[in-house]
DNA sequence: TTGACATATTCCCATATAGGAATGTATTGT
DNA sequence: ACAATACATTCCTATATGGGAATATGTCAA
């Protein structure tokens, strides 16, 4: 079998760096395809396939305006992504708390000397 | 050009549902590459061949002992998926305000009636 | 109707999978 | 040294890209 389709989920299609991009711009307002376009300087096919593959799994919304299809972006679409990665939130910060206690302790043995040294190659 | 790599990022490491799994599944403690296989069930060299990627990617760290390796998740390499999700919370959440706003609107309106009658389909 | 403008789609192709099967490598027990 | 255990890697193949170029579709203005 080959890789899953990027229409397949969200998770799949914000792998590309091009689609995120987009999704970043749109965050801001609602645009036509030409401001992206102009905006990110990508070929207008591109950003076309790139919105076909957003618009497919329901990361954007458009709606005709004349000649000009203003996208948008559909903020639902992108919780499960944001759910999945919290579900490990509290490991990283049990990490930082252990640096962050690391670098206290260090930092009082030190009393403050050594000022641009370097990071001291911690254990 | 093709799709980029499944180790260009954890972007596009993550979107393999498999490797989701194994790294849900390394969330809760660090485990062998038998112990995955045995609970997923899946075949050994796809799980190591996953592993590959996600050690690649920095998402996982090993260790040896014996013949075992000893993997385990490296929660900090989640943060940039986390953090870029957590840039479009505010939109969902205006969403979710206006959802819940009416619902409380409606709700009002039926002073209470209607104990467990489910879901009324909300516009 | 015709032309210009704005987008979408199709065709072509090099590339990177993910799974299955087979095989290679490292470590331990005897 | 040797067999068994635990993983990793390689080879093969069908499939899905993403970009470039060309073309099709849809809408408005005169």
């Amino acid at each position: 079998m080959a890789r899953a389709a990027t229409t397949s989920d969200a998770f799949n299609a914000v792998a590309e760096p091009r689609r995120r991009q987009i999704l970043n711009y749109l965050a801001l307002q609602e645009r036509s395809v030409g401001e992206i376009v102009a905006t990110l300087e990508l070929e207008q096919p591109s950003v076309s396939k790139h919105l076909r593959v957003l618009l497919d799994v329901g990361l954007v919304n458009v709606r005709r305006e004349g000649r000009r299809m203003m996208y948008r972006v559909n903020a639902e679409a992108i919780r499960p992504l944001h759910e999945w990665t919290s579900t490990f939130e509290r490991y990283w910060q049990h990490q930082l708390n252990r640096v962050k206690e690391n670098a206290e302790r260090k930092s009082s043995a030190w009393q403050g000397a050594i000022p641009a040294a370097g990071k001291p190659n911690s254990d």
